[in-house]
DNA sequence: ACCTGAACACCGTTCAAGT
DNA sequence: ACCTGAACACCGTTCAAGT
């Protein structure tokens, strides 16, 4: 190359230039530290030691920020889903995959229902609808179907992420639930008798592996629609 | 009364006073002109010809605010389901007016991820909790089995309450729908040809048919946990 | 081309001062 | 007891000015 010859070394930018990854990366190293309302373009700048106006060169807004830090988590947990696995266990492994991914990221359960033109969402209906597809679900049904698991799949990443808005970050979800539980046992037993019922359950339940229930669940019902 | 004698009218409030209550009414009313954006305080204190500080003599914050305003919304809805009606018509009932409301007062839909011990939350929870123990849900799975119903109508609700936020205030769904039909027609089949195969379907389907079929496919799932 | 950081147009909330 | 509205401590975003 004739321009190597002007000067020895070439003209490369710093090693820690800015550059839209790393904005994100710093993004959701803030949101993970400290939650949704730590993420300020100021607070973001700072961790960068740039001007806040500098992420606007490379991003358009927060919005922009935050669904493409979700994109990313998201494309990563579909991804790491075996393709060989059979439809079923795939299903599973993809909910279980968001719910693990809202549990060390809550703030990305929030973003899940922004645009449904996003990677994130295509994702989710795409790995999921494929496979119930695969499972042999009558074309007349998989609309249906997949509307109705990744629907729950969302309210539930939803509901989490709301707890997670609620305690101090990182901490564990049982903490938190037991919480609801004390106030749900103290509820009138005239107006709310079910909840308190359900009370008990909530302290000790294994939240994880209810979801997988209700993902059972929705599934079972989807078969009989087949049946 | 003897303090009558010394002035012919009572001493009374304006009119127009200032309470707890007339502030949720406005708040109500300016979300649902405008969206959850267009209530800030200073609007709230403007509609209601008082400073910004008269508020906060009669809410804590504007987290209570949004709150109270869903809990009334969600009250009305469960009251109104008929008391005498068969449990599967009773739940697909409140899933439905549920539905109908985030549609009248879409801001709603976001609301009802917050705090699971007020009454928003406790209301659904119970009148679809109580109905599925009429419906001879045995204990073991009564928990499990409100927890999935209760999720997919919230994940529904929370994605209706988004997209509303992404379009003007009052617009159709239809409208939208048709909108991210077209986004998800136009994707790459070779990487979404699941999400692509969906695309017509959705832009001619009936979204509200579409989340009761998903309540009866969880209801089916349900059933067959009992068999 | 990329970065800086002051400035702008907002927020929610507080609080001394009024009635 | 209830209300006022200026003031405070923030926001996200823009943009002239720098390199």
């Amino acid at each position: 190359m004739a321009s190597m010859a002007k000067k020895t070394h070439r003209i490369e930018r710093r090693s820690d230039a800015l550059s839209r990854e790393r904005i994100i990366a710093a993004a959701i190293e803030i949101l993970d530290r400290g939650g949704e309302g730590a993420l300020t373009v100021r607070a973001l700048a700072a961790h960068l030691a740039t001007g806040s106006g500098a992420i606007y060169w490379h991003v358009a807004d927060k919005n922009e920020l935050l669904a493409t830090a979700t994109d990313d988590i998201i494309a990563r947990v579909v991804s790491e889903v075996a393709g060989g696995a059979r439809p079923r266990e795939a299903i599973r492994a993809v909910a279980l995959g968001v719910f693990d991914a809202i549990d060390a990221h809550p703030w990305v359960g929030a973003q899940l229902f922004r645009e449904p033109w996003r990677p994130a969402t295509l994702e989710i209906v795409e790995s999921v609808g494929s496979r119930l597809k695969a499972l042999g679900v009558p074309e007349a049904a998989l609309f249906d179907s997949a509307s109705a698991l990744v629907h729950y799949i969302l309210g539930v990443a939803g509901q989490n992420a709301a707890n997670a808005r609620l305690v101090a970050p990182g901490t564990d979800r049982s903490v938190f639930l037991a919480g609801v539980a004390g106030k749900w046992a103290a509820l009138d037993p005239a107006k709310y008798p079910f909840v308190r019922q359900m009370a008990t359950q909530l302290r000790d339940h294994d939240d994880r592996a209810q979801f997988l229930a209700g993902v059972d669940l929705i599934l079972a019902g989807i078969a009989t629609a087949q049946a």
